[in-house]
DNA sequence: CCATTTATATACTGATTCGCATATAATATA
DNA sequence: TATATTATATGCGAATCAGTATATAAATGG
């Protein structure tokens, strides 16, 4: 059950190439800014060859955010479980996400959804994706938090994550504002070493 | 010096006014897809009346940001003042912000720079704007941190008053992807007991 | 070789975009 | 009252927008 080709003329291009193109723009623009003229001029494609593959505009865009969020999912959760102390969990888990946040030109940077959705939340589907990956974050963090210190006060765990979800929210938002790399790679360390520190007594 | 009336035809309108209307449609649609017909509806000034008063899109959308900031910083200024503990300050603070973050409709919601700014960083103008404005929270934090413990660890006064900003700036997003206020109260209180916890020893 | 199926290319549509040109209205000054 | 000045109202215009209709190309199945 391999790829057996299907009946009519083959597709042209690589889904998963044009995808990341579609990645980087919208990351560089947001969702309203960026035309189908853009992205038909990115992805080398005629709009009805996108239309025909990703859908409208408003699909293409969370498809976007799906394959972006999934890669960061994939790796904030290696880094998390690899790591064995919560100081080293976290500095882990905030490199693997800058990987990402710089990659690709100057122009787009950090995160495809807190970078750009928050100012698309008059679409519902937006605000929802929204919703639930601050969610999924927020227990990702405790959990990860209560396995590798034990049950400690509840209440005081879940702050911890909190301030260890709006620190990677914060780090997004500062790359889109032009903080270099380095001085985010820090500013991680510090909050990680401090986050830390309060689990610890 | 008073307010002596000026040669031609006067206003028909009052500017603050219009400008809490512009200001609550950039908030709720972002910069991008809020059109000068949007605004002239909202408003109900005619787009000449509008480009006569704050100039282009851009010029009203960063003029917007300035009293909307403006604001905040004033409120915020005065809240970290007043009280003489760091929680009690950190409290007060985000009580403060979460005031303007929940005003007007449902539909808009959070911060004016935080939610929309970051997807408009395209903009030379704007990611300038946004970079100043996260510099100055931290200054604030790190300098009002400092009045309050006295010299501590400067890395750690620096790391806490991080902390502390990246959660103003994770409450604006959570707010915007549609956190109840009621939810971002709390959040705010537990943040700012550990935040403060971690300066006391 | 022909029919079917899928992808691509060209070109069009009707709506919307931002910004301005022109004309009119309302005020102050001379 | 006449003139200068500023604000508002109407409407234009060139560009861009998202989405699609039609025609052509490239593959498979029979």
């Amino acid at each position: 059950m391999g790829k057996q080709r299907k009946r009519g003329r083959p597709r042209s291009f690589d889904v998963d190439k044009v995808m990341n193109a579609i990645i980087q723009l919208f990351r560089e623009k947001g969702y309203a800014a960026t035309s189908l003229d853009d992205l038909s001029a990115a992805t080398g494609l005629t709009r009805p060859s996108l239309y025909a593959a990703f859908g409208d505009k408003l699909s293409m865009y969370l498809a976007a955010i799906e394959a972006f969020i999934g890669e960061q999912d994939k790796m904030g959760s290696i880094a998390l479980a690899e790591a064995q102390t919560v100081q080293k969990a976290l500095e882990e888990f905030y490199k693997a996400m800058l990987v990402a946040y710089y990659s690709g030109t100057e122009a787009c940077r950090g995160c495809l959804l807190f970078g750009t959705a928050p100012g698309a939340t008059d679409i519902a589907e937006v605000k929802g994706l929204l919703q639930v990956v601050i969610k999924r974050l927020d227990d990702a963090m405790i959990q990860r938090f209560t396995e590798l210190i034990g049950k400690g006060e509840p209440t005081k765990v879940r702050a911890a994550a909190e301030l260890a979800a709006n620190t990677l929210i914060g780090i997004s938002i500062r790359s889109r504002a032009g903080a270099s790399r380095w001085e985010l790679t820090n500013l991680a360390k510090r909050s990680a070493a401090l986050i830390a520190s309060m689990l610890e007594n």
